[in-house]
DNA sequence: AGATGAATAAAACATTTGTTTGAAACAGTC
DNA sequence: GACTGTTTCAAACAAATGTTTTATTCATCT
């Protein structure tokens, strides 16, 4: 067998996979270290101990997602608020579903997916790096959009529900093909997954931003009591 | 030690907890055990083996949860669409937030999450029983909303973006909380986050029904090239 | 060629963990 | 009060899994 890959990146490219798959508990270094075609001592050599090799298959799965598909808004890119957030939503489907991220559900998102359940401390130095400016991004463009007639819950509320839409279609995709049938969410529907998530949350945000406008403390069962 | 509950109920009862928070591998027996204040082998004795624990955990936490607040609509429920949208999400988060529901993120909650990653062979009966039904209902308020003006993947698409801001809020609490500050998401603002996705929601449906009505085949890219 | 340090290999080690066993305690019945 | 079936208990068992050890191979430089 040909090793097209020095011993070390052969063995974070194939913990990607089985962690993701498997999570970190049942991804024994044992079934790592077969499928890498490398010894299991090499994993202890390279990476001290089981958790070194998760700390850089994690590091290594976002700091190559994101230099493909950066965070920063590159210069050229629109300065229309709705410009920016269709490229917003777009930059994070891209991400979490085409093959050069995390290749969806079934590759690293998964990895990810569990991130957010249960976090490691290798995931909170990500978070400051990776995920924190895309905060920024975010609250940028909404606070253009609504020209200071949210309050900072409501727009809180907004970037909350644009990437709650996103991260649910990104790592629910089996669950969702369980329920409704044949509704495919991959690579290919990448383009009507981000128009249709761009145009709803459009919506809802302009809607809230009226309902702010002209009754802005009551809920809806104050309304309608 | 006083034991208020026979040891079985206990046993289900602390289960769900550590499960929850530690994942079935990370949940020893021996764990469950002390903390139910029971023997290990009453384990395999009343469930045969950990996976029949499980199993009889899912099952106690959906049933429960979905007699409480049942996914059928009561006699006297509203009948307009909007009405029954709002009661919908509220139910929705009802189970997922709420002290008799799943408890949020830090209780049950995160059992169920992790069934969304991994479903179990318990986990698709549960879906059978208790998750299909809804998917029909939310179908149902979609259709009367739009009039027969929506295609079947928009309506898909809608009922994917409603679920997924309820789910997103729901298991990414902490998260959220992490990089957001002091917003919090619990029982006590049950009632501002259903609203919020409501209204949100709404206009989001609105807004892809008259996209539809007035362009329904192009895409974005395809509107602005 | 020889020396040096990095990388790999096989085996052994120490723990953890699900499960089983056989005896003891308990509850209800005749 | 003896009998029967159920439940609990402590201990043992067997398999798995992360880690370490020791030896060997490989590459690089002098």
């Amino acid at each position: 067998m040909t090793k097209l890959l020095p011993t070390k990146e052969r063995i974070i490219d194939i913990a990607g996979d089985i962690f993701g798959r498997e999570g970190f508990q049942s991804a024994t270094i044992r079934k790592i270290a077969e499928a890498a075609d490398a010894n299991i001592a090499s994993i202890n050599y390279h990476f001290r101990d089981k958790d070194g090799l998760y700390r850089a298959v994690l590091e290594d799965i976002f700091s190559r997602t994101f230099q493909k598909f950066p965070a920063v808004p590159l210069p050229g890119n629109p300065t229309d608020p709705e410009e920016r957030l269709y490229v917003f939503i777009h930059a994070m489907f891209q991400r979490f579903l085409s093959h050069e991220g995390w290749g969806g559900f079934s590759g690293r998102g998964k990895l990810i997916a569990r991130e957010f359940l249960d976090p490691t401390p290798a995931f909170e130095d990500v978070v400051e790096t990776y995920i924190k400016p895309q905060k920024n991004i975010l609250s940028s463009i909404l606070s253009d959009l609504s020209e200071g007639k949210m309050d900072k819950d409501r727009m809180i509320s907004c970037a909350v529900s644009i990437i709650g839409q996103c991260v649910y279609y990104a790592f629910a995709g089996p669950f969702i093909q369980r329920i409704a049938g044949n509704f495919n969410i991959n690579e290919e529907n990448l383009d009507f997954l981000s128009d249709h998530v761009f145009q709803f949350s459009l919506g809802g945000i302009r809607k809230i931003i009226n309902d702010a406008i002209e009754n802005n403390s009551l809920t809806h069962q104050e309304k309608h009591s």
